[in-house]
RNA sequence: GGCCUGUUGGUGAAGCGGUUCAACACAUCGCCCUCUCAAGGCGACAUUCACGGGUUCGAUUCCCGUACAGGCUACCA
């Protein structure tokens, strides 16, 4: 068979040769030991967690090593592409602060495009041309029922599933046979001629996995589709050639069809680049069964459902770095003040099996980040995040900045020796503040004690508060009041003895509180009623004997 | 079904043949401090590293099986 004649009849306006392209993408000039990684996610418009762990691995590893990080935009399948969604992963990374050296989108673009595959198939096309011209890839007319039938067939037979072997059925088929079908117009696809022995099995060194076992393929799989446009498997060889990336770091589920990768660039003739392959991340779900993050089931792991929340994203990130090198965490507890970037991040010290997303955690970090804050850095956040989800309400929280200041002094702790660690998200602080609003005060808890202690401890308090007294002061008339009813001031003997006593002075306390706050737990309340004034405690005071 | 990867406490995880073999962090619990909460301090929390064999003087660490979990097995990525 003459398969440079097949190659014509296949692709007759394919012009250019293979070469042409090598020069138009030349060797990046980069310094030794500069790496280049990519992200190459397609065009659904979700970004999950899971997308932002190998993102910051990817842009640690390239920027770490002064090398260069792009982004590559993977729309090879029209079903799937979703309206905008180019501009969600650019805003969504932009958010997250992970930058990018070229790619779509990406100002200076970089020499090295068109960064959407859709752009390139006339490249890919080139070289699968080439592939069909050496045998090493051919036009195959198979329909989707043809291949359901074979499948059907194999199930049946119970041999392995696949286009393979003797039901490759299209891989010796003679030039006239293809030039028939070509004429009448139908459409093919290219599929590569597998040349492996499945019984053979070799390891292969993966930058993250160690030594993994790979077995041979024989799967003659699909590089170019029936639109002319090419298979995940194609363009990552054409593309990360192309593009010169020398770590191709993405998720474990690509173990599988490494035989693939590796086999392809073997028949180009490419050099192959290092492999890193990443853990999935995993959560538990309603069953109590450990799975992989999905777009579909998961809709709350979305990067934006964590930009709604108020998320700060470089907590975020801290929670990311803590997950993606186990040596990470004890250094940034040594270097609490340091950047991320100043960590060395290495593939090595990733882990080996699949991590669960811990809310807990990524709560704590939040709450420790946040705790380091000062007060304009507070307000710099909450003013970013108001601005952006609750618009409406920017002028009851801004019109008065210094009640904002102090309901924020008191909620941080910035007048304490240790900072309080109340707050881990945007959306959360507001909830946590409402309580100084009239507008969003809510009764989140009730009273432990009967109507009529209420209402006589309530009456007492107001009777005898006066705005102007000391925190001292105030303590002690709450004391004063409470021993009026039988509940203990002295704490000690309190504890000592419970059953002696009706209560003690933190119940008087907690009844003041829920009549002033709307909950028992609270920072300083002295301190609240004083950012509340004067006129508001009464009014929330009267208003509450009311409701009894 | 086939192929690949993994399996240390509630969670993340260190540990790579024996000299702290179970570090550290989160969570949980207890005590202290305390008018509540938060923060802080102190302490508890895997006689055991999925299971069964083997190698060895000795294995969580090496080998082989089994079980379980996850992934791939598309003209999806």
């Amino acid at each position: 068979m003459d398969y440079k004649k097949l190659a014509d009849l296949v692709y007759p306006n394919i012009i250019h040769d293979t070469q042409y392209y090598e020069e138009m993408y030349p060797s990046r000039n980069l310094p030794k030991g500069a790496e280049v990684l990519r992200i190459a996610p397609s065009p659904t418009g979700f970004i999950h967690l899971g997308n932002l762990y190998g993102a910051l691995a990817d842009e640690r590893v390239a920027h770490q090593s002064g090398g260069v990080y792009f982004l590559r935009i993977e729309d090879t399948d029209e079903k799937r592409k979703v309206e905008g969604a180019v501009e969600t992963i650019i805003s969504v990374f932009d958010y997250f602060k992970i930058r990018f050296d070229e790619g779509a989108e990406v100002e200076p673009q970089g020499k090295y495009g068109p960064y959407y595959q859709r752009q390139r198939a006339e490249i890919y096309q080139t070289f699968a041309k080439k592939l069909v011209a050496e045998g090493k890839a051919y036009p195959c007319f198979c329909t989707e029922e043809d291949l359901n039938a074979i499948r059907e067939k194999q199930t049946e037979m119970n041999v392995g599933t696949g286009y393979y072997g003797e039901w490759a059925v299209w891989r010796n088929a003679t030039y006239e046979q293809v030039e028939e079908r070509i004429r009448n117009g139908e459409p093919f696809v290219i599929r590569m001629r597998a040349m492996g022995n499945p019984e053979v099995k070799h390891t292969f060194h993966d930058e993250i996995k160690g030594d993994i076992v790979v077995t041979e393929n024989n799967m003659d799989a699909v590089l170019i589709k029936n639109d002319g446009i090419p298979t995940y498997h194609f363009a990552h060889a054409i593309d990360d050639h192309l593009m010169h990336t020398t770590i191709v770091l993405r998720g474990e589920e690509w173990l599988g069809t490494l035989n693939i990768h590796l086999e392809l660039f073997d028949m180009l003739g490419f050099e192959l680049p290092r492999y890193a392959h990443t853990t999935v991340l995993m959560k538990i779900d309603e069953t109590g069964t450990k799975r992989k993050l999905s777009k579909r089931k998961d809709p709350e792991l979305s990067l934006d459902f964590y930009r709604q929340l108020g998320y700060h994203p470089y907590a975020v990130k801290i929670y990311l770095m803590t997950i993606l090198n186990w040596n990470f965490e004890q250094w940034y507890l040594k270097n609490p003040d340091a950047d991320i970037e100043e960590f060395k991040f290495s593939l090595d010290k990733m882990g080996q099996s699949g991590t669960l997303f811990d809310l807990e955690k990524l709560n704590n970090i939040c709450k420790t980040y946040l705790a380091k804050f000062s007060l304009e850095e507070m307000k710099e956040y909450l003013r970013q995040f108001i601005l952006e989800y609750h618009k409406e309400d920017y002028d009851v929280y801004f019109g008065n900045e210094e009640k904002l200041d102090r309901i924020l002094t008191l909620g941080m702790g910035l007048n304490l020796k240790k900072r309080r660690k109340d707050y881990i998200n945007a959306s959360q602080i507001l909830e946590s503040i409402a309580l100084y609003y009239d507008e969003f005060k809510t009764q989140k808890d009730e009273y432990r004690f009967d109507r009529d202690l209420v209402r006589n401890v309530l009456r007492d308090f107001q009777d005898a508060y006066s705005y102007d007294d000391d925190n001292n002061t105030w303590f002690e008339k709450v004391k004063m009041i409470g021993e009026r009813y039988g509940f203990i001031a002295d704490m000690k003997a309190y504890k000592a003895n419970p059953e002696m006593y009706r209560g003690s002075v933190s119940d008087i306390a907690e009844i003041i509180r829920i009549a002033i706050t709307g909950q028992k737990n609270s920072p300083d309340l002295w301190t609240i009623m004083q950012i509340l004034g004067e006129k508001t405690c009464s009014k929330r005071l009267q208003d509450a004997m009311q409701e009894l």
